[in-house]
DNA sequence: GATGAATGAGCGTTCATTCAT
DNA sequence: AATGAATGAACGCTCATTCAT
């Protein structure tokens, strides 16, 4: 196993149990032994566990990101891109679901509520520059509602993340159609 | 002390020190410390932690709800009890911040998830039928989208309580227009 | 069991296991278990490992102090007061072991240094105040060296203890010839 | 680098950091690091960490038993050679701390007794024969007094290895005239 | 009923040592 | 010969829970 191997063993099993079972009821020693190293292993790659939770953010928010921009025409009307992007958002969290459900669990702790601060910028999505860009395009446009720029960003975010939560978590099966509905949802929330 | 006094400070003292704090970094003892008795006390109210957990959940539902029907005109037009309804429930969630972090936090644990699942409904704020209700009358009245009554629950408060975590975290200060407009995009996200 | 005899029984196990193997090689869990206690319980009386280490120095300490002053009588010429304090000094070494070979281990341990610094004094033994009573009344009357107090300490406390750890780890077989020719050695280094 | 070079860097590192920190407070991968060495490279020059240590402790005596005995003089009036070879040993000291510090470390621990007891002599210096012959010598003439000679160690050290530690510690700032104040207490202790 | 001292399993973390390269 | 990544036993410490008083 190479040296990113193994990193990227930990990070992984760090994903499965903390996504399944919550920060604290994933011991460091579980998730050493679910990536197949020595408990100490995780030391060398991590400082600590937090470190190790906070970089795993970072990593999941990367590639998130990466996913997103791609295929990203920035050049289509500007309500096709609001749909473009925010499907193609719904979609990855539906076929990462336990991506979704660390990244969820992430900023509902003081992880991610310190961890926004820091930034102080105050997305929900961290550095995914391009929802950022295009809701403040929106809004210099008077095409959003007018309240600040964090707002719209709730409430352009807000039914999407709440209907994903339900479909991970198993209280509706979401299709095509209900996946459009959402974004519609999110559109029809934002715009004036 | 009475009995019933006994149970509330125990209750309180969980809710401020694991609003705060966080289920895992609130020890027993340290809640039978601010409520002002033993640490074997609270296991004559509660059969443990969990137990303790899910109890007060149902206490804070419950209190919500009271406040919600409070003042509830079952008569008033459609369109016009849907603003009253959310913003007595985003004010209260103001008033009450605690309250607010508590609940959240339960939702996006294991607890809330098997909460849920137990109760076999999937409405989001659990046992306040007056927003299933509503939402149910919109629904047969083509009012709104047209999608699982569960998922009209998750698109129509998705916004308020995104922004209301903002506005509790201290991301943004909301005042009387700001609120207004959140609950504007609730009613946009769910109506046609 | 009573608390304070739990406390003490506490403070017996540390000092026989420090004594004999050192603050490293003492793991709480042993102190724990010849103490006969739970490993948690320690923490009930002592914040961690290095109060429990600090506290017992204080308490062996003053134990020693209590002992010395026990019998010293204040207005016996300068001489005899000198050897009767160091002899009663030595004996409680020779009857004391474990505590001898405890509050060596501490003077020479960052722990001893750092004490040592707090007090800003400079005395050897910490606060028995007897020994810097007559070594600052020697030094007042000329009859000990001209050098700073700390060093008068230093050199009439040097045999004493380098002698008694001999004994103490078997190297040597104390006698009372032996004993009065070490306090000889000490007298006769102080003094001009 | 040498074979001798490295197992040199590997035994300075060691010097070092233990001076500095405890045997316990310089992990080996520390060592290695300061050393400029692999880890596992230790492990080749020294069996384990315990007999890395003792090494150590010997190569160190030997050094300070090197430097002793350059420029001193056998033939020099015996109250003379004393003075000297007292003297040397003070000035060693101070000009090489570290060495200071890891010796009285190295003695005061598990294994500067088991040292003692497996050389079976029971001086205080190792194998420095200087210091031996030469109390020998004063106990044949009877010039000292009257104690076994590893007492006489403990009593003409004593003196000397507290003032130097206070010195060391920055308890005090020895100058010409204080470190000859302690040899002659060294004398003064010594001498019948 | 109420207490809070006591428990000990389990946590996050360290570090002497090994061994494949 | 030299490396340093990997190991896992062992550490200090926490805290949900129990039970004698």
């Amino acid at each position: 196993m190479t040296k990113s191997n193994k990193r990227d063993e930990i990070l992984l099993a760090a994903l499965e149990l903390i996504a399944e079972h919550g920060f604290h009821n994933a011991p460091m020693s579980m998730v050493a032994e679910r990536a197949g190293v020595g408990a100490g292993t995780i030391y060398r790659y991590f400082e600590n566990k937090d470190v190790l939770i906070k970089e795993l953010y970072r990593e999941l928010e990367n590639k998130l990101y990466l996913f997103i921009i791609d295929g990203h025409a920035d050049d289509a009307p500007f309500r096709m891109r609001f749909f473009h992007l925010w499907t193609a958002l719904m979609r990855y969290f539906i076929q990462f679901p336990l991506d979704f459900r660390y990244l969820e669990q992430f900023r509902n702790s003081p992880y991610g509520v310190a961890s926004r601060r820091d930034k102080f910028l105050g997305n929900n999505i961290g550095r995914c520059d391009v929802f950022r860009e295009l809701l403040e395009q929106g809004a210099a446009q008077q095409v959003f509602k007018d309240v600040p720029l964090i707002m719209l960003f709730s409430i352009a975010f807000g039914p999407l993340l709440a209907v994903t939560r339900d479909h991970i978590f198993g209280f509706i099966q979401l299709d095509e159609t209900l996946i459009e509905r959402t974004i519609e949802a999110c559109w029809d929330a934002v715009t004036r």
